[in-house]
DNA sequence: TGTACATCAGTGAACGCGCGTTCACTGATGTAC
DNA sequence: TGTACATCAGTGAACGCGCGTTCACTGATGTAC
């Protein structure tokens, strides 16, 4: 009787409630795409799932949970498409893993831009994330871009950036701290300077704050511009 | 008898309309600040005014319109405050009135993280500002920047821009004809960077995305950061 | 100056809608003996 | 293998709330003669 050899492991009860957690988070996605965060409801997931609106507190304690799921989930799945990027590049080849970095952010948020615009847009009004499950997640992307520049810099490979003295309000210390760095407060300045152009292009396009005519070709616009940070930056190609 | 003299020029019901409209625009940027866009309630507002709900209607046309008010006024008084600093340095001084025009920029947008929030955060669900009365404000203060940057290259006080040769996919013609620029792409570019730092920068500190540590002094951040990018653009201080 | 009419700000009731969350319940699935 | 009990996914009704918008109305204010 093979059915039974199988329950051992999971039991069809286990199974079907594991599938209705996983569809929860699908059309979880699919409302945010839809109706944006803020409208984000219970009951209307309940209707698409065929459910009474009170059966899917079997799953999810409340909306605000469900909001932190799909906050974690979108974090992972961005830092998982930019690590991607980032290793597909040879080791040591620094400018270029920074770029395709760059460049897997910006891809990831314009091809989801409803889960960029729930990490990266206004909060959700009534909403706060917890912080002990949302940050972990939602500081890869900046810690991998200051582990390359740190590698960079131990590798000879950068030179040194304007420097700006002794600035006791830039407060650069925590920072450091959380990330590990051991590297000069001006590469600091200019990671701030990558992720802040990154996240500042990025946004412009996404939110559609290019003014009335927006570019033809945003991803073209967007490597020119990165370029010409790295460029800046003094960071030549491999 | 004076009254009827006052009476001409307005009557005293047109009085009361123009306090009552006044106070609707006040109350509208309050619940803004206090519940954010997406929770906008012409209800709320009527409650607020002590007036029944329906008599809202007698100002305002729909819950949109109000929005679309706000929008407005929004970005004007973004764009003055901009403006307002870049005229306070003398012509010619090319650096430092982008520098000036960029900080009170993010000024602005701590003082008014609500106001900032609607309108270079996430769209409002269900809502779609209307072009033709957006546009115009909503330009004013990129249209500020790139005015500067082609007066400091007619000047010859701003050097060669890295070039990345002829780039079919940026299109820059169409900002170029709406701003009436003669410029080289180069420097649309250089000011696009710009422009994409500040923003970025901005929205990084207003929406508390520098992590879990953020910087103590957003103020002195960015005005290195800004320096920092005025300085590898090759604009020198006066 | 006084009267007759027009305008229009504000009222109150109603329509139809959606939401999050609780609670006592049924009945199928799972488990221990 | 069969029975007795425990678990737990899903039900249906209800609570109390808020929203945008319409509509016929009253009565004060404004205007023309």
């Amino acid at each position: 009787v093979p059915q039974e050899q199988r329950q051992q492991e999971t039991t069809p009860r286990a199974q079907a409630r594991a599938r209705t957690q996983e569809r929860i988070l699908e059309l979880g996605r699919e409302h945010l795409a839809r109706y944006g965060a803020s409208a984000l409801s219970l009951r209307a997931i309940a209707r698409d799932l065929d459910l009474v609106s009170s059966a899917v507190y079997r799953y999810v304690a409340s909306r605000d949970e469900l909001l932190t799921l799909l906050v974690v989930d979108a974090y992972s799945d961005l830092a998982d498409c930019v690590t991607e990027a980032h290793e597909a590049v040879a080791t040591e080849g620094f400018r270029e893993q920074l770029m395709v970095s760059c460049q897997a952010f910006r891809r990831w948020a314009v091809t989801e831009p409803a889960r960029y615009t729930l990490l990266y847009g206004s909060p959700v009004p009534g909403y706060q994330a917890p912080a002990d499950q949302t940050t972990e997640p939602g500081t890869r992307v900046v810690a991998l871009l200051l582990k390359t520049l740190q590698q960079a810099v131990s590798a000879g490979r950068i030179g040194d950036q304007p420097s700006y003295g002794d600035l006791p309000g830039a407060g650069f210390a925590p920072i450091k701290d959380e990330f590990a760095l051991d590297i000069d407060d001006q590469y600091v300045h200019t990671a701030i300077l990558l992720w802040a152009t990154t996240v500042g292009l990025t946004s412009l396009e996404v939110f559609g704050q290019f003014g009335s005519e927006p570019p033809t070709d945003g991803a073209v616009l967007f490597d020119l511009q990165i370029g010409g940070v790295l460029d800046r930056i003094g960071l030549p190609a491999a």
